[in-house]
DNA sequence: GCAATAACCGAAAAAAGATTCGGTATGCAG
DNA sequence: CTGCATACCGAATCTTTTTTCGGTTATTGC
């Protein structure tokens, strides 16, 4: 975790969400926690645009921000089981991640035609 | 604007609309956009603690995504006056930005709470 | 013992993003 | 003409974020 050189406001909802949003890849933890993607390597499995190393440090900091808990099964099993699991915080989350992936999904077309736009000009 | 170097999975409903609000000031710029801010240098000052230059940058970019439409309202006025309104799609994106504003003047203070900790190690 | 899997972590390097600074151009008020 | 305000833009610089790479520790199956 690393630590901002510029303050920010806090007094700004907006700002603040995107503390816990804000990462390149924790919507899509938070999405594939929810979904009962729940294991670390599983994660990197299932996200594996992301390096394994980021998801790790996204998880420590949504851990850390009190969005997702920690829940090792058995501390003595075979390969080492964690699973993480979202918190009340994590899960008061949800809808707006429902909302940011529906309106994706809607409008993402427009989107998707702009940047390609903007590929072409290499 | 610029092309990331690395391709992303653009089929994901989160990652387009992050594309969006994922700059660090756009989601403000279109809350001050939708509240009545609609000049450049109006929203440099409503927003004090981001750089004009990087506002310039993401109205651009939310002009380029079609979030925003640009209206310069008298071409040869006093000093010139350029406006930027909510498109049909920028207006759509609005639920998602109250929700989200909602959700940190909610939750922020654990945030806040865990933020601060961070700080105190310095 | 040795390979494999899992969970992590540190540090260097690369990439992305934001800031600073200086510049252009316009029009007006004095 | 000068000073000021607006809207921009380019480029160097700096910060933040992500990636890459190479580790450590622990347990199981062979």
């Amino acid at each position: 975790m690393y630590t901002k050189k510029i303050t920010e406001d806090l007094d700004c909802g907006i700002i603040l969400t995107m503390k816990i949003l804000g990462g390149k890849w924790k919507c899509c933890i938070l999405d594939a926690v929810n979904k009962g993607v729940t294991r670390p390597s599983e994660i990197a499995r299932y996200i594996p645009e992301a390096s394994q190393r980021v998801i790790e440090m996204q998880l420590a900091e949504l851990l850390f921000l009190g969005a997702i808990e920690k829940c090792v099964e058995d501390e003595h099993a075979y390969p080492k089981r964690t699973e993480y699991r979202l918190s009340a915080l994590g899960e008061s989350l949800l809808p707006i991640l429902a909302q940011i992936d529906e309106w994706g999904l809607k409008h993402g077309d427009a989107i998707k035609e702009r940047i390609s736009e903007l590929e072409e000009q290499l």
